[in-house]
DNA sequence: CTTATATTTGTAATCGATTACATAAAATAC
DNA sequence: GTATTTTATGTAATCGATTACAAATATAAG
């Protein structure tokens, strides 16, 4: 009996953010339980500095649509864990370029290991027919967001 | 131009995270553009104590699933612009009986007017397929957590 | 009856992210 | 070439919630 499900559009936004807060919290379970000596967040830079090799602390922000000081946190503990350098980009000062080192590289294998176990997990939380409707969701929420949405209908109330 | 979709699954996590928040968000937006004067989450308490008049802390706590720590601090706010009372039960002086005023109750229906302008937005963001899905994933995520999950992936490999 | 345990409310510390602000450098305008 | 505007990074304050801790009361156990 779960009275936020009772109120089904009213309790969407509740429900969505309970599940978004569960997850965070469990991937951090996780990662301390497979002893893992990243954070959950610091997978999506790995990746991305994988494939992209150098990136500003911009470009990144950019990619992954963190706000620019989450990604230099981010980056600070990276590099205090020795997994990425950062230098001053020699033709453009105020840019810090961003790569993996080779310990990164060394242990990027057991990352993906681990990181294919809880790929499974996740998969089975979420099917594809939902990732489809996370898809149309976030089309709905970019091509018009919730204040736009209750702008126009309250305009047409007043017509 | 997603880099968090094309990662699929490993970047859904972020991606519901990133919904969650633009949603909680935007909802703040529109309870100002609105010039509603309470919050977006003392709704659910607002619906919920319209039903069952007398509820204490614990027990709004357990219906919308939010830390009671949470709750206390919603009442509090709520209680200072005068739409609930909160009296010590009689019964057992532990307990914060809490109940709306009148003034909520005569609110009520111009309350109740502006959130159906809110229900039928965010009725056009997700639409039926979706809500079915999230039951789903809200199902599979009760009965065995990413947690879990990952620990019995474990078990299974190391067989 | 007295002691131990559980429940309820309340407060403090913490957390992971954001927005707002500050600074330096580069690009543009004139 | 100097002044203005934009861009990139970095720091501080804030935010909404949580977990951890504390205090009072009720319930259960002996």
């Amino acid at each position: 009996m779960d009275y936020l499900k009772s109120l089904q559009l009213i309790g969407v936004t509740a429900r969505i953010k309970r599940i978004s807060d569960k997850l965070m919290h469990d991937a951090r379970r996780v990662y301390d339980y497979l002893d893992l000596p990243i954070e959950p967040n610091w997978h999506l830079v790995f990746l991305l500095l994988k494939e992209e090799k150098q990136l500003s602390v911009t470009e990144i922000s950019g990619a992954l649509k963190f706000s620019h000081p989450a990604i230099i946190n981010i980056i600070k503990k990276m590099k205090a864990s020795g997994y990425v350098t950062s230098t001053t980009d020699p033709k453009d000062s105020r840019k810090q370029i961003v790569q993996l080192t080779e310990k990164a590289r060394k242990e990027l294998p057991n990352l993906e290991a681990e990181w294919d176990k809880i790929k499974i997990a996740v998969g089975a939380i979420f099917n594809d027919e939902f990732l489809e409707q996370l898809v149309e969701v976030e089309e709905n929420m970019t091509e018009s967001d919730l204040l736009d949405r209750v702008i126009e209908i309250k305009a047409k109330r007043n017509e």
